[in-house]
DNA sequence: CTTTTAATGTAATATCGTAACAGTTTAACT
DNA sequence: AGTTAAACTGTTACGATATTACATTAAAAG
Protein backbone atom coordinates (compact mmCIF):
# COMPACT_ATOMS: atom_id res chain seq x y z
CA UNK A 1 0.00 0.00 0.00
CA UNK A 2 0.91 3.40 -0.62
CA UNK A 3 1.60 5.29 2.21
CA UNK A 4 -0.46 8.69 2.72
CA UNK A 5 1.11 10.48 5.16
CA UNK A 6 1.12 14.44 4.72
CA UNK A 7 4.63 16.02 3.64
CA UNK A 8 6.11 18.61 5.73
CA UNK A 9 6.50 20.66 3.12
CA UNK A 10 8.51 23.82 3.16
CA UNK A 11 9.09 26.81 0.73
CA UNK A 12 9.48 29.94 1.57
CA UNK A 13 6.89 31.91 0.18
CA UNK A 14 7.29 35.65 -1.30
CA UNK A 15 5.83 37.91 1.06
CA UNK A 16 6.34 35.97 4.17
CA UNK A 17 7.62 37.58 7.46
CA UNK A 18 12.12 37.36 7.46
CA UNK A 19 12.06 38.78 10.96
CA UNK A 20 9.89 35.37 12.33
CA UNK A 21 12.61 33.42 10.66
CA UNK A 22 15.62 34.69 12.04
CA UNK A 23 14.10 34.94 15.58
CA UNK A 24 13.06 31.33 15.14
CA UNK A 25 15.52 30.27 14.14
CA UNK A 26 18.25 32.31 16.64
CA UNK A 27 15.49 31.14 19.49
CA UNK A 28 16.17 27.53 18.50
CA UNK A 29 20.26 27.80 18.81
CA UNK A 30 19.55 29.31 22.20
CA UNK A 31 17.69 26.21 23.11
CA UNK A 32 19.96 23.70 21.69
CA UNK A 33 23.28 25.23 22.73
CA UNK A 34 21.34 25.44 26.13
CA UNK A 35 20.42 22.00 26.07
CA UNK A 36 24.27 20.92 25.00
CA UNK A 37 25.94 23.49 27.28
CA UNK A 38 28.09 24.78 24.19
CA UNK A 39 28.56 28.68 23.47
CA UNK A 40 26.32 30.59 21.43
CA UNK A 41 29.33 33.37 20.49
CA UNK A 42 29.34 36.09 18.57
CA UNK A 43 30.39 35.39 15.53
CA UNK A 44 27.72 32.31 15.52
CA UNK A 45 25.38 34.37 16.27
CA UNK A 46 26.11 36.82 13.54
CA UNK A 47 26.51 34.15 11.23
CA UNK A 48 23.51 32.67 11.79
CA UNK A 49 21.20 35.53 11.72
CA UNK A 50 22.61 36.51 7.92
CA UNK A 51 22.02 32.95 7.21
CA UNK A 52 18.40 33.53 8.58
CA UNK A 53 17.19 36.23 6.61
CA UNK A 54 18.16 35.18 3.26
CA UNK A 55 16.36 32.01 2.14
CA UNK A 56 18.29 32.40 -0.96
CA UNK A 57 21.56 30.54 -0.35
CA UNK A 58 24.63 32.01 0.43
CA UNK A 59 28.28 31.41 0.28
CA UNK A 60 30.73 31.41 2.68
CA UNK A 61 32.56 35.11 1.23
CA UNK A 62 28.81 36.48 0.74
CA UNK A 63 28.16 35.59 4.70
CA UNK A 64 31.41 37.01 5.48
CA UNK A 65 31.05 40.30 3.31
CA UNK A 66 28.42 41.04 5.86
CA UNK A 67 30.64 40.25 9.06
CA UNK A 68 32.47 43.29 8.94
CA UNK A 69 31.68 44.31 12.17
CA UNK A 70 34.25 47.57 12.82
CA UNK A 71 34.71 47.89 9.50
CA UNK A 72 37.39 45.09 10.08
CA UNK A 73 37.45 42.27 7.19
CA UNK A 74 37.03 38.80 9.14
CA UNK A 75 38.94 36.24 7.75
CA UNK A 76 37.54 33.33 5.72
CA UNK A 77 38.27 30.99 8.83
CA UNK A 78 36.24 33.04 10.83
CA UNK A 79 32.90 32.14 8.99
CA UNK A 80 34.08 28.57 8.17
CA UNK A 81 33.97 27.83 11.60
CA UNK A 82 30.89 29.20 12.42
CA UNK A 83 29.13 27.19 9.65
CA UNK A 84 30.69 24.22 11.02
CA UNK A 85 29.47 24.70 14.02
CA UNK A 86 25.77 25.87 13.09
CA UNK A 87 25.86 22.68 10.35
CA UNK A 88 27.09 20.37 13.43
CA UNK A 89 23.81 21.80 15.49
CA UNK A 90 21.22 21.39 12.69
CA UNK A 91 20.88 24.87 12.10
CA UNK A 92 22.47 25.28 8.54
CA UNK A 93 22.25 23.16 6.05
CA UNK A 94 25.16 23.32 3.21
CA UNK A 95 24.07 22.80 -0.33
CA UNK A 96 26.71 20.49 -2.37
CA UNK A 97 25.72 21.72 -5.77
CA UNK A 98 25.97 25.36 -4.86
CA UNK A 99 28.50 25.62 -2.59
CA UNK A 100 26.19 27.32 -0.88
CA UNK A 101 24.54 27.74 2.95
CA UNK A 102 20.69 27.72 4.06
CA UNK A 103 19.34 27.84 7.35
CA UNK A 104 17.33 24.74 8.28
CA UNK A 105 13.37 25.24 8.68
CA UNK A 106 12.96 22.41 10.44
CA UNK A 107 15.47 22.57 13.47
CA UNK A 108 15.19 19.75 16.05
CA UNK A 109 12.51 17.51 13.93
CA UNK A 110 14.70 14.69 12.97
CA UNK A 111 14.75 14.85 9.13
CA UNK A 112 17.22 13.84 6.56
CA UNK A 113 17.57 17.34 4.68
CA UNK A 114 16.29 17.06 1.12
CA UNK A 115 16.47 20.17 -1.07
CA UNK A 116 14.36 22.01 -3.30
CA UNK A 117 16.30 24.43 -5.12
CA UNK A 118 14.51 26.70 -7.74
CA UNK A 119 16.51 27.56 -10.59
CA UNK A 120 14.30 30.80 -11.00
CA UNK A 121 13.80 32.79 -7.37
CA UNK A 122 17.20 30.91 -6.09
CA UNK A 123 15.09 30.24 -3.33
CA UNK A 124 15.33 26.76 -1.38
CA UNK A 125 12.79 24.74 0.62
CA UNK A 126 12.67 21.68 2.22
CA UNK A 127 11.19 18.47 0.93
CA UNK A 128 11.70 16.53 3.92
CA UNK A 129 10.09 12.94 3.02
CA UNK A 130 9.96 10.42 5.59
CA UNK A 131 8.77 8.00 2.15
CA UNK A 132 11.93 9.13 0.15
CA UNK A 133 14.75 8.79 2.54
CA UNK A 134 12.88 5.10 3.71
CA UNK A 135 13.00 4.41 -0.34
CA UNK A 136 16.91 5.07 -0.09
CA UNK A 137 17.70 3.29 2.70
CA UNK A 138 15.82 0.13 1.67
CA UNK A 139 17.52 0.21 -1.78
CA UNK A 140 20.82 0.70 -0.90
CA UNK A 141 20.32 -1.99 2.26
CA UNK A 142 19.13 -3.91 -0.53
CA UNK A 143 22.17 -3.42 -3.07
CA UNK A 144 24.41 -4.43 0.02
CA UNK A 145 24.88 -0.82 0.98
CA UNK A 146 24.86 0.14 5.01
CA UNK A 147 23.68 4.35 4.94
CA UNK A 148 25.60 6.89 6.64
CA UNK A 149 24.22 9.98 5.47
CA UNK A 150 21.81 10.77 2.54
CA UNK A 151 22.18 13.83 0.03
CA UNK A 152 19.30 14.55 -1.88
CA UNK A 153 19.00 18.20 -3.87
CA UNK A 154 16.28 18.71 -5.99
CA UNK A 155 16.57 21.21 -8.71
CA UNK A 156 13.84 23.05 -10.51
CA UNK A 157 11.09 25.42 -10.73
CA UNK A 158 9.27 26.51 -7.58
CA UNK A 159 5.76 27.25 -7.52
CA UNK A 160 5.33 31.17 -7.34
CA UNK A 161 7.53 31.08 -10.38
CA UNK A 162 5.94 28.72 -11.96
CA UNK A 163 2.65 30.13 -11.67
CA UNK A 164 4.37 34.08 -13.06
CA UNK A 165 5.73 31.93 -15.72
CA UNK B 1 1.43 -2.06 -3.74
CA UNK B 2 5.27 -2.23 -3.39
CA UNK B 3 7.17 -2.17 -6.83
CA UNK B 4 9.17 -5.77 -6.75
CA UNK B 5 11.32 -4.84 -10.15
CA UNK B 6 14.73 -5.80 -9.28
CA UNK B 7 17.52 -3.20 -8.58
CA UNK B 8 20.40 -2.16 -11.01
CA UNK B 9 23.22 -2.09 -8.81
CA UNK B 10 26.10 -1.27 -9.67
CA UNK B 11 29.48 -1.44 -7.03
CA UNK B 12 32.54 -2.06 -7.82
CA UNK B 13 34.02 -5.52 -6.68
CA UNK B 14 37.41 -5.39 -5.00
CA UNK B 15 38.70 -7.93 -7.71
CA UNK B 16 36.87 -6.74 -10.72
CA UNK B 17 38.53 -6.51 -13.64
CA UNK B 18 39.24 -2.50 -14.30
CA UNK B 19 40.47 -2.84 -18.18
CA UNK B 20 37.21 -3.81 -19.23
CA UNK B 21 35.94 -0.86 -17.52
CA UNK B 22 37.98 1.57 -19.80
CA UNK B 23 37.29 -0.61 -22.66
CA UNK B 24 33.62 -0.52 -22.24
CA UNK B 25 33.45 3.20 -21.68
CA UNK B 26 36.24 4.18 -24.02
CA UNK B 27 33.72 1.88 -27.11
CA UNK B 28 30.52 3.79 -25.50
CA UNK B 29 32.07 6.79 -25.94
CA UNK B 30 33.13 5.80 -29.43
CA UNK B 31 29.69 5.12 -30.70
CA UNK B 32 27.86 7.97 -28.78
CA UNK B 33 30.59 10.15 -30.58
CA UNK B 34 29.73 8.71 -33.92
CA UNK B 35 26.18 8.91 -33.79
CA UNK B 36 26.29 12.28 -32.31
CA UNK B 37 28.65 13.56 -35.22
CA UNK B 38 31.22 14.48 -32.24
CA UNK B 39 34.51 14.99 -32.17
CA UNK B 40 36.69 12.13 -29.57
CA UNK B 41 39.45 13.81 -29.17
CA UNK B 42 42.96 12.88 -27.77
CA UNK B 43 42.25 15.21 -24.57
CA UNK B 44 38.59 14.03 -23.83
CA UNK B 45 40.15 10.14 -24.53
CA UNK B 46 43.04 10.59 -22.11
CA UNK B 47 40.60 12.40 -19.76
CA UNK B 48 38.04 9.52 -19.82
CA UNK B 49 40.61 7.16 -19.39
CA UNK B 50 42.00 8.32 -16.22
CA UNK B 51 38.72 8.01 -14.83
CA UNK B 52 37.83 4.81 -16.28
CA UNK B 53 40.93 3.30 -14.86
CA UNK B 54 39.64 3.98 -10.74
CA UNK B 55 36.36 4.04 -9.63
CA UNK B 56 37.55 6.03 -6.99
CA UNK B 57 36.01 9.92 -7.83
CA UNK B 58 39.47 11.76 -9.42
CA UNK B 59 39.59 15.51 -8.68
CA UNK B 60 40.14 17.84 -11.94
CA UNK B 61 43.72 18.02 -10.74
CA UNK B 62 44.28 14.71 -9.98
CA UNK B 63 43.28 14.29 -13.42
CA UNK B 64 45.50 16.92 -14.86
CA UNK B 65 48.18 15.22 -13.13
CA UNK B 66 47.93 12.39 -15.06
CA UNK B 67 48.04 13.95 -18.42
CA UNK B 68 51.33 14.97 -18.58
CA UNK B 69 51.43 13.87 -22.45
CA UNK B 70 55.15 14.95 -23.28
CA UNK B 71 56.31 16.05 -19.73
CA UNK B 72 54.33 19.71 -20.67
CA UNK B 73 52.09 19.88 -17.89
CA UNK B 74 48.38 21.38 -18.87
CA UNK B 75 46.76 24.07 -17.45
CA UNK B 76 43.84 23.36 -15.62
CA UNK B 77 40.70 23.94 -18.47
CA UNK B 78 42.22 21.81 -20.24
CA UNK B 79 40.46 18.87 -17.92
CA UNK B 80 37.44 20.69 -17.08
CA UNK B 81 36.95 21.75 -20.91
CA UNK B 82 37.26 17.37 -21.75
CA UNK B 83 35.19 16.94 -18.49
CA UNK B 84 32.09 19.15 -19.58
CA UNK B 85 32.30 17.46 -22.82
CA UNK B 86 31.63 13.72 -21.15
CA UNK B 87 29.89 15.01 -18.45
CA UNK B 88 27.19 16.28 -21.06
CA UNK B 89 27.47 13.11 -22.80
CA UNK B 90 26.47 11.18 -19.80
CA UNK B 91 29.84 9.70 -19.48
CA UNK B 92 31.06 11.13 -16.33
CA UNK B 93 29.40 11.93 -13.64
CA UNK B 94 30.37 14.87 -11.22
CA UNK B 95 30.18 13.94 -7.44
CA UNK B 96 28.69 17.46 -5.87
CA UNK B 97 29.78 16.60 -1.89
CA UNK B 98 33.28 15.41 -3.20
CA UNK B 99 33.95 18.03 -5.91
CA UNK B 100 35.53 14.88 -8.06
CA UNK B 101 34.44 13.13 -11.15
CA UNK B 102 33.74 9.64 -11.70
CA UNK B 103 32.79 7.18 -15.14
CA UNK B 104 29.23 6.32 -15.17
CA UNK B 105 28.35 2.75 -15.18
CA UNK B 106 25.05 2.80 -17.44
CA UNK B 107 25.90 4.35 -20.36
CA UNK B 108 22.65 5.11 -22.40
CA UNK B 109 20.39 3.40 -19.78
CA UNK B 110 18.50 6.23 -19.18
CA UNK B 111 18.99 6.53 -15.03
CA UNK B 112 19.28 9.52 -13.05
CA UNK B 113 22.55 8.74 -11.56
CA UNK B 114 22.24 8.02 -7.75
CA UNK B 115 25.84 7.52 -6.10
CA UNK B 116 26.54 4.87 -3.36
CA UNK B 117 29.85 6.61 -1.75
CA UNK B 118 32.01 4.24 0.23
CA UNK B 119 33.49 6.08 2.81
CA UNK B 120 35.65 3.60 3.74
CA UNK B 121 37.55 2.46 0.24
CA UNK B 122 36.16 5.37 -1.52
CA UNK B 123 35.04 3.65 -4.02
CA UNK B 124 31.54 4.74 -5.90
CA UNK B 125 28.71 2.86 -7.10
CA UNK B 126 25.24 3.78 -8.40
CA UNK B 127 22.42 2.33 -6.92
CA UNK B 128 19.56 4.27 -10.04
CA UNK B 129 16.78 3.25 -8.23
CA UNK B 130 13.60 4.14 -10.50
CA UNK B 131 11.97 4.12 -6.88
CA UNK B 132 13.62 6.31 -5.82
CA UNK B 133 13.64 8.97 -8.13
CA UNK B 134 9.88 8.13 -8.96
CA UNK B 135 9.21 8.90 -5.11
CA UNK B 136 11.17 11.90 -5.37
CA UNK B 137 9.44 13.03 -8.71
CA UNK B 138 5.95 12.24 -6.91
CA UNK B 139 6.38 14.19 -3.38
CA UNK B 140 8.11 17.63 -5.00
CA UNK B 141 5.47 17.63 -7.28
CA UNK B 142 3.11 17.00 -4.07
CA UNK B 143 4.77 19.94 -2.67
CA UNK B 144 4.34 22.42 -5.93
CA UNK B 145 7.51 21.75 -7.36
CA UNK B 146 8.68 20.85 -10.80
CA UNK B 147 11.71 18.74 -10.79
CA UNK B 148 14.44 19.35 -13.76
CA UNK B 149 17.56 17.42 -12.12
CA UNK B 150 17.93 14.96 -9.01
CA UNK B 151 21.30 15.01 -7.12
CA UNK B 152 20.93 11.66 -4.64
CA UNK B 153 24.69 11.22 -2.94
CA UNK B 154 24.42 8.49 -0.51
CA UNK B 155 27.04 8.11 2.20
CA UNK B 156 28.29 4.98 3.90
CA UNK B 157 29.67 1.50 3.89
CA UNK B 158 30.09 -0.65 1.02
CA UNK B 159 29.56 -4.66 1.29
CA UNK B 160 32.94 -5.77 1.03
CA UNK B 161 34.52 -2.67 3.80
CA UNK B 162 31.06 -4.17 6.25
CA UNK B 163 32.42 -8.00 5.96
CA UNK B 164 36.00 -6.87 6.69
CA UNK B 165 35.36 -4.48 9.32
C1' DC C 1 43.20 30.51 41.40
C1' DT C 2 45.19 27.13 38.62
C1' DT C 3 44.37 23.93 35.05
C1' DT C 4 42.52 22.64 30.91
C1' DT C 5 39.46 23.18 27.29
C1' DA C 6 37.32 25.96 23.86
C1' DA C 7 37.30 29.86 20.94
C1' DT C 8 39.67 33.64 18.46
C1' DG C 9 43.17 36.33 15.59
C1' DT C 10 46.12 36.29 11.94
C1' DA C 11 48.81 34.98 8.02
C1' DA C 12 49.69 32.05 4.65
C1' DT C 13 48.44 28.75 1.39
C1' DA C 14 45.95 24.90 -0.75
C1' DT C 15 42.27 23.50 -3.80
C1' DC C 16 38.81 24.10 -7.24
C1' DG C 17 37.18 26.40 -11.29
C1' DT C 18 36.62 30.17 -15.07
C1' DA C 19 37.48 34.22 -18.34
C1' DA C 20 39.54 35.98 -22.20
C1' DC C 21 41.65 35.79 -26.45
C1' DA C 22 44.74 34.38 -30.05
C1' DG C 23 45.81 30.52 -32.89
C1' DT C 24 44.85 26.11 -35.12
C1' DT C 25 42.35 22.27 -36.87
C1' DT C 26 38.25 20.19 -38.80
C1' DA C 27 33.96 20.08 -41.30
C1' DA C 28 30.95 22.02 -44.64
C1' DC C 29 30.02 24.34 -48.74
C1' DT C 30 30.67 26.42 -53.02
C1' DA D 1 40.64 22.58 -54.30
C1' DG D 2 39.73 26.99 -51.93
C1' DT D 3 36.91 29.49 -48.81
C1' DT D 4 34.30 29.98 -44.86
C1' DA D 5 32.37 28.77 -40.44
C1' DA D 6 32.53 26.13 -36.44
C1' DA D 7 34.82 23.63 -33.09
C1' DC D 8 38.84 22.74 -30.53
C1' DT D 9 43.46 24.06 -28.42
C1' DG D 10 47.20 26.82 -26.04
C1' DT D 11 48.26 30.07 -22.81
C1' DT D 12 47.93 33.46 -19.28
C1' DA D 13 45.80 35.24 -15.76
C1' DC D 14 42.60 35.30 -12.25
C1' DG D 15 38.46 34.34 -9.22
C1' DA D 16 36.16 31.49 -5.84
C1' DT D 17 36.19 28.21 -2.22
C1' DA D 18 38.36 26.20 1.77
C1' DT D 19 42.07 24.69 5.09
C1' DT D 20 46.50 24.61 8.00
C1' DA D 21 49.21 26.22 11.46
C1' DC D 22 50.21 28.52 15.39
C1' DA D 23 50.10 32.14 18.79
C1' DT D 24 46.75 34.33 21.94
C1' DT D 25 42.73 35.00 24.75
C1' DA D 26 38.53 33.74 27.13
C1' DA D 27 35.65 30.49 29.60
C1' DA D 28 34.63 26.38 32.39
C1' DA D 29 36.01 22.89 35.59
C1' DG D 30 38.53 21.46 39.43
Amino acid sequence: MEDMEALPVRFPSRQHNHSSCVNKLLGDAEEECRRQKLRFTEHRRKVLEIIASSHKPLGAYDILEQMNFSGRRQAPVVAYRALDFLINLGLVHRLNSLNAFVGCMAVGEDHTAQFLICRQCKNVGELNSNRVSERIEKDAVEAGFQVDQQLVEIIGICYECAESG
